[in-house]
RNA sequence: GGAUGUUUAGCUCAGCUGGGAGAGCAUCGCCUUUACACGGCGGAGGUCAGAGGUUCGAGCCCUCUAACAUCCACCA
């Protein structure tokens, strides 16, 4: 079999997914084996997936395709996420255009949408996994709404409440006015608006000419407001407190307090105090008894108790009430102001704070669980960057509460029951069997609660004598975004230490985002997001495989550079191009096998000797999920050593009657193979296509192993003695260059070693030009001297000019300052006494060669 | 207000536990040599943000400063 002469990526990859598929491949389930378990983070189902999803993918699939070829039992186990609001938010846009409601159909008809919705997404999510050619486990495919999660979720719900750690209570939440429900702490995203600060006169309830000045920002709260707050130290305010004042809004008296939370040089000093609309409020609605007047629906309309504003949006009632007041002369001035305003990370609708009853989990005896076992070396998860457990800790160390319910449909209902006529609250898993006398709660629950508990509840929990629970949990590793920890990671580690009494999973490998090129987020408002589909079709999957996974450094963002898509395109083909010339060279019905090492030629021993410190280290940065490093060593390796150097040399060796050539063609497949295993986790469509053209192959290279670094193959001596070879051919090109001499220039060269230089001729004739080659134990005169540890080679023609002169004089500078900076440090006490003893030991070889060849220029220089 | 990250070649970025700075792209010169012009060979280009300090030795460790970015918490 030959390869084609280019590299194309769209036959290449082309029906390969499929077939690794149908054989199944992705299956785990080899008990032989030692176990690599990871879940994929679940998608949502609200659209197609962008790239960020490509790059997480893509270090998931590269970490399970390394550990399966190093001999895991692998299951990497996809979903898909409902993503309630998100999700919700698309359907309900969906029946708007159709000018329906969810009301409008009910919620059973409601629910056949969604279903709807989500399964024709999870087809396109499945299409784009086998884009990205991910090796996800299909039997074992799950989705956060389906039975056993629910099972879980249910479960998880009532043991949590029966502990006391799920409440309900009446608190201020975030409501999302547009969708209707309400949001935990982090679904708000604060920005910065261009707001207004209003600046109104409060009467005093005794003496109407008298007032106090009031600044507030939501004017349309006055309704609610119970008091005025100033700070007892402040003596302006001195003479007023425990008197009363009229709001201007509603007429009411409302009485002065004094309370040292209020900042004297905030605004004008007295707040305006809203128990029901604001925390900080809240917090001083309850020290002081206030009551808390809810005066706004959870739609962000007015209610009944704001008298002529009832009915009225927010922002309607806001500024109608500020020209009521203007006309009433209480307005005294309005200013611009730019503040934090809390925005809902899906609909971004201005939330509102609003008393509610809604169900909450207590965090605290559950963070402290994490940040006690963060402490233990043996159970905690480790970060790769190490930096990010902090980012968890410190959240940790101080979250509220987590409000837990949604006024939604697209969710897992709460599985909360009220009876109809005693009232009485059940909180079941199971529905009552009198289901008839009972309402349940109307609520669902937050997505990222079933989230937590995807590490566990799709290996089959509760069941914890399930087979793959058994098996596969906890995970060894969870790879995600930095964006995603506060939401998932932590929650996951909370629910999971609870729960199984583990962390749900040994490591957690963070990786940045995907910017654009000039490093701006990608955002649909700014239309700068790249479609991972299109760069596939344009580049092929491994292209952009290998670009996401080695751009960035881990944790790190990266920009999307399409020449560097392009370039990791260029080496995959500089990587086939190999492939082909070596398939070319080795014989028909050429069988792969052992050889007598011995008999091995120097350049074969030179490249296996720099293959196993290549495997050495790559394996070491796989190990470490650093795939920039682990790939920029194999770059270098098959760049440099491979193509460059050796497999320009077999173009010799290949043609030498007396080379060991069996030991040749061992060499060429053993190292190809082991190249194509190194890139094949980054890159696997392309290994596969080469792997399947080398003699005595496996059916795919899914099922070949690893390289193993051998130190059998290390052959030292014949590695630096190529070395030397290749830096000689190096000097005379540059010699060539330099003196202007054509690249193909053929010269008479003269050399004193004592190294044993095998073939050093054939080489240099091939890769020099070199037209004599003698052997001298001195010094020739007048030629020009390539001098390396060991070896002078001169080169007797090709003579000089003005211009070689100062080349020379120019090297002897260098030289000298070398060996400045060299006595410098062996002159130093200090060093040595404190510097390892091989690091002074280099130093004086250098130093000694420095002089050395200080000594034949200074001799060149003369005899010119 | 608290925290973290970044600052290295023209651009985008690597640089592992401190021991004389690398890649891609761009650029200059030469080369169509039967693996590859998606290439080869050779070159040019860096006071490693700034200032101190530790050390025999600092891009790397410590302190401070500056700019940019991100996250958290936020005063009505």
């Amino acid at each position: 079999m030959a390869l084609d002469k280019k590299y194309d990526f769209k036959a290449v990859e082309e029906g390969r997914y499929s077939k690794w598929k149908a054989a199944g491949y992705f299956t785990a389930g080899d008990k032989s084996k030692q176990k690599f378990s990871m879940v994929i983070p679940p998608p949502n189902v609200t659209g197609k997936l962008h790239i960020g999803h490509s790059i997480d993918n893509t270090i998931q699939d590269i970490t399970c395709r390394y550990k399966k070829a190093k001999g895991f039992d692998v299951l990497y186990l996809p979903g898909v996420d409902h993503a309630g609001i998100a999700t919700q938010a698309k359907v309900d846009a969906k029946l708007a255009s159709e000018g329906k409601s969810r009301f409008s159909i009910g919620r059973e008809a409601f629910m056949k949408e969604a279903f709807d919705w989500k399964n024709k997404h999870t087809d396109i999510i499945h299409s784009q996994w086998e884009k990205m050619g991910i090796m996800v486990d299909y039997s074992r495919e799950r989705f956060t709404l389906d039975e056993g999660c629910s099972k879980a979720v249910n479960e998880v719900f009532v043991r949590l409440y029966n502990e006391g750690l799920i409440y309900q209570g009446e608190r201020i939440v975030n409501y999302d006015p547009v969708m209707k429900t309400a949001l935990s702490n982090i679904e708000v995203v604060y920005k910065e608006d261009d707001g207004k600060f209003f600046y109104f006169k409060y009467p005093y309830a005794d003496d109407s000419s008298k007032f106090l000045t009031v600044a507030t920002t939501r004017p349309e709260t006055m309704f609610g407001d119970t008091c005025v707050v100033v700070n007892p130290n402040d003596d302006r305010y001195k003479d007023v407190v425990g008197k009363f004042v009229i709001n201007p809004a509603n007429h009411e008296k409302i009485p002065v307090i004094a309370d040292e939370y209020v900042d004297i040089t905030f605004g004008t000093g007295a707040m305006k105090c809203t128990p029901a609309h604001d925390p900080n409020d809240f917090i001083i609605g309850k020290k002081y008894n206030q009551k808390f007047i809810v005066i706004m629906n959870v739609d962000g309309t007015m209610k009944e108790n704001c008298g002529i504003y009832a009915g009225m949006d927010r922002i309607e009632c806001r500024n109608l009430l500020v020209s009521n007041i203007e006309k009433e002369g209480n307005l005294i001035k309005i200013e611009d102001y730019k503040h934090q305003v809390g925005h809902s990370e899906r609909s971004d609708a201005v939330v509102e704070p609003i008393l509610s009853k809604q169900w909450f989990i207590k965090m605290k005896p559950l963070a402290e669980r994490v940040l006690e076992n963060q402490k233990n070396p043996d159970t905690k998860v480790n970060f790769y960057p190490a930096r990010f457990e902090n980012v968890l800790i410190q959240w940790m160390s101080n979250c509220d509460d987590w409000c837990i319910s949604r006024q939604l449909w697209w969710g897992h209902r709460i599985p909360v029951y009220y009876h109809k006529t005693t009232k009485k609250l059940l909180v079941s898993a199971e529905k009552p069997k009198d289901i008839e006398n009972w309402t349940q709660d109307e609520d669902v629950l937050d997505t990222w609660f079933s989230s937590a508990l995807w590490p566990f509840e799709t290996m089959g929990w509760p069941d914890e004598s399930s087979d793959d629970f058994k098996r596969y949990y906890p995970n060894d590793v969870m790879v995600t975004g930095y964006d995603i920890i506060f939401f998932w990671v932590a929650r996951m580690v909370f629910q999971g230490l609870h729960f199984t009494n583990k962390a749900p999973f040994k490591d957690v490998v963070i990786h940045g985002i995907v910017r654009d090129s000039q490093g701006r987020k990608m955002s649909k408002s700014l239309g700068n997001g790249i479609d991972p589909i299109d760069v596939i079709n344009t580049y092929g999957v491994d292209s952009l495989r290998y670009f996401l996974a080695t751009t960035a450094s881990p944790g790190q963002d990266m920009r999307y550079s399409e020449e560097k898509v392009k370039s990791s395109n260029n080496y995959l083909n500089k990587i086939w191009n190999s492939a082909r010339f070596i398939l070319m060279n080795i014989p028909e019905n050429y069988e792969f096998k052992s050889v007598d090492l011995n008999k091995l030629e120097a350049v074969d021993k030179n490249i296996l000797t720099k293959l196993e410190r290549t495997i050495e280290k790559v394996t070491k940065a796989m190990d470490a999920y650093d795939y920039g490093v682990a790939s920029s060593v194999l770059y270098n390796f098959v760049y440099d050593d491979f193509c460059s150097n050796y497999l320009e040399m077999t173009k010799v060796t290949l043609k030498n009657e007396n080379a060991y050539k069996e030991g040749t063609y061992f060499t060429l497949i053993k190292t190809l193979k082991a190249v194509l295993m190194m890139i094949y986790p980054f890159s696997p469509f392309i290994a596969e296509e080469i792997y399947l053209n080398l003699p005595q192959h496996l059916d795919s290279i899914m099922l070949e192993s690893y390289p193993e670094y051998e130190n059998n193959l290390l052959f030292e001596d014949d590695e630096s003695r190529v070395n030397t070879i290749y830096e000689l051919i190096e000097g005379i090109r540059q010699y060539k260059v330099q003196n202007d001499l054509a690249p193909n220039a053929a010269l008479d060269l003269a050399i004193n070693s004592d190294l044993k230089l095998d073939d050093l001729y054939q080489y240099l004739s091939r890769f020099a030009f070199a037209k004599s080659l003698t052997e001298t134990k001195e010094e020739v005169k007048g030629a020009t001297a390539i001098i390396l540890p060991k070896v002078s080679l001169y080169i007797v023609d090709g003579i000089d000019k003005e211009e070689l002169k100062n080349k020379i004089l120019k090297e002897i500078e260098v030289l000298k300052n070398e060996i400045k900076r060299s006595e410098g440090m062996l002159n130093n006490k200090n060093f040595l006494e404190k510097a390892p003893e091989a690091k002074i030991n280099v130093e004086k070889e250098k130093y000694q060669n420095f002089k050395l060849k200080l000594q034949q220029l200074d001799e060149k220089l003369k005899n010119l």
